[in-house]
DNA sequence: TTTACGATCTAT
DNA sequence: TAGATCGTAAAT
């Protein structure tokens, strides 16, 4: 059983629009047969080369390459000498754009993320990008994965619709060395219930 | 090859 | 408020 997944098209757009239409959307990672998905709950865009804050600011790597590849792909790349983010490619090709999933409310496979986030309330299991991936089990191996169908055991599906009046703008986190106007830019959109 | 620094989280 | 802890990219 599985609600619609997301198509390229949804993706194939302005990363901010992307970024404030994943509120409401349903992460769904496929571990040990069993589902462990989410409600989106906050995302940040990060645009193009210009983007400061974007890890393409130094052009095209191999780290970075996933970025520049067809929107609608995973970004998994890790940081803090710990953590996992997640990001999903948007379009178009070529263009260096990502939506970071800072944020999501557990819906399925409640059971075995509450064992991966060992001593932690639920309302503090994936309140954060590096959260979120611990919780779902999120890493290297779901770099680059396809979110538009499920070979890659990773996806995206339609849930419910945000209104406006449930969301707050504001600027990025964790990137307070960037210079303006990058560092103020209201990419980053949350969810208030 | 070496160094500096993270799109963070947790405990102190 | 600092420590954990390592991949990435710039500097040497």
């Amino acid at each position: 059983m599985s609600g619609h997944i997301l198509p390229p098209s949804f993706y194939d757009r302005e990363v901010v629009t992307v970024a404030r239409e994943l509120l409401g959307m349903r992460l769904v990672h496929k571990l040990d047969g069993a589902r462990l998905s989410g409600i989106i709950t906050e995302a940040e865009a990060y645009r193009g080369e210009e983007d400061l804050a974007c890890h393409a600011r130094h052009g095209r790597t191999s780290r970075t390459a996933i970025m520049y590849g067809p929107p609608g792909h995973a970004y998994i790349y890790f940081t803090y000498g710990m953590h996992w983010m997640l990001n999903c490619v948007t379009g178009p090709e070529g263009f260096p754009a990502a939506v970071l999933v800072r944020a999501i409310q557990p819906v399925e496979g409640l059971e075995m993320i509450a064992k991966r986030r060992p001593g932690v309330e639920s309302d503090q299991w994936c309140n954060g990008p590096a959260k979120l991936c611990q919780a779902l089990g999120l890493d290297k191996k779901q770099n680059g994965a396809d979110l538009c169908n499920e070979t890659g055991g990773l996806w995206i599906e339609q849930g419910t619709a945000i209104s406006d009046s449930q969301v707050i703008t504001g600027p990025r986190v964790g990137i307070s060395n960037v210079p303006e106007p990058w560092r103020s830019i209201p990419w980053r959109f949350r969810v208030v219930w």
